[in-house]
DNA sequence: GCCGACTGTTACTCATGGTAACTGATACCA
DNA sequence: TGGTATCAGTTACCATGAGTAACAGTCGGC
């Protein structure tokens, strides 16, 4: 297990340094072995490259999250800051970023579900935090899922442009990114009888693009 | 060109029997010719599929969607269609979609947007639809690009969950989708002075999850 | 000193994306 | 009519990279 370990590291080093077009003999050679050792430990690329998936959601992103959930704030916070802390980290490892999320494997037809830890991990840790919401204000959280998988996928997505065409400031970004998510999340909040109404350091509606913001 | 349409039609065909794990070899045999002129008309397999992308996305999708928004209704009444429309299509095209969605590429490290046609071609349609409707009431239209982005990865990521787990019928799936992502249009809207008060057919809130829908 | 388990390597096979080089028909021109 | 440029198509190949078979060295137990 240790090994294991040892090898996604060296995956994610060469990665770093190369992109994301990275084969299987690069992996080996940058940990030092060669390439039968890499499919004693995993089965084909596809495993390697979700186990690297994980690892990234696990070691980088699920703590900056955790970090920022643990600090006890207004729920509008929390949003804003989880999906300002993401797009700092795909800001920060833009390769890492795209290797994860565009992975390149050529499909063996049998694996169904090649792709997606990365955002699976995000997703499943989500679920949790948004249930556990749902429940303390008496709510059904048969949401849960649905929404986790949604909010990721918006952040994803919408991340995955932004870092392409960098067309505005990471931070107007997270604004019109939590002004739309906020709604629906909010509603929820008042059905339930809880006061969320704003009173925030950072401004529930976007300015005019171009206008001052505080 | 004609030719162009009958390689993207044959590989359309074969992708929709043989799934997303296709060879240029299976695409040039279903079209009845030899590979070299595929290659004629497609620089690689990248292009190709970014063809396949945009061919579903504009003649599946995009005639399903605005042919739902040029019914005159309640803006949410929009979103919900639209998901809704989003979601049959991918239950009634798994392959096709699959193959959409997951493109199976060998990155070749030139080529920076080897994916992504698909969902950039919905989202540049979203886009225009947002950025109009916010310029008819008066509002700042800065956030459509982003928006449109967010509510493609939001639909596309819980779609694909979905379709995956099935653990909720697609009912109950465009309910939860909807109730997250009009809260945040509501507001835009509510800021703006229109009313948008609900008096709808579907319910605004997710019941009960067992609970009777009407 | 011999044997099995473990760890590693070299050197391959095989699938598949992509290309070079050939072929034959058709149309144009002297 | 013969010569030839053009074009559509084909066969036969190459290169790359995933995955594997078969072959070492090494170390502990007897």
């Amino acid at each position: 297990m240790q090994r294991r370990r040892e090898l996604i590291e060296a995956a994610v080093r060469v990665i770093r340094r190369r992109g994301p077009a990275v084969t299987m003999d690069d992996i080996a050679a940058e940990a030092g072995v060669a390439k039968p050792i890499l499919y004693r430990v995993f089965r084909d690329k596809a495993e390697l490259y979700r186990a690297v998936g994980s690892r990234v959601a696990e070691e980088l992103l699920l703590p900056a999250l955790t970090g920022e959930l643990a600090r006890n704030r207004h729920p509008r916070e929390h949003l804003v800051a989880m999906i300002d802390t993401y797009l700092g980290i795909i800001e920060a490892e833009p390769e890492l970023y795209r290797f994860v999320v565009h992975p390149a494997l050529d499909d063996r037809p049998v694996t169904p579900e090649l792709v997606g830890t990365y955002k699976q991990v995000i997703a499943e840790h989500l679920t949790r935090v948004i249930g556990g919401a749902l429940r303390d204000v008496g709510l059904d959280s048969g949401g849960a899922e649905p929404w986790a998988h949604a909010l990721v996928g918006m952040a994803h997505e919408a991340g995955d442009w932004w870092i392409e065409h960098r067309t505005m400031t990471r931070d107007d970004l997270t604004r019109y990114l939590a002004a739309l998510a906020w709604g629906g999340l909010a509603d929820l909040y008042r059905k339930a009888g809880v006061y969320v109404e704003e009173k925030l350091t950072t401004p529930y509606v976007v300015q005019d693009s171009s206008g001052a913001q505080a």
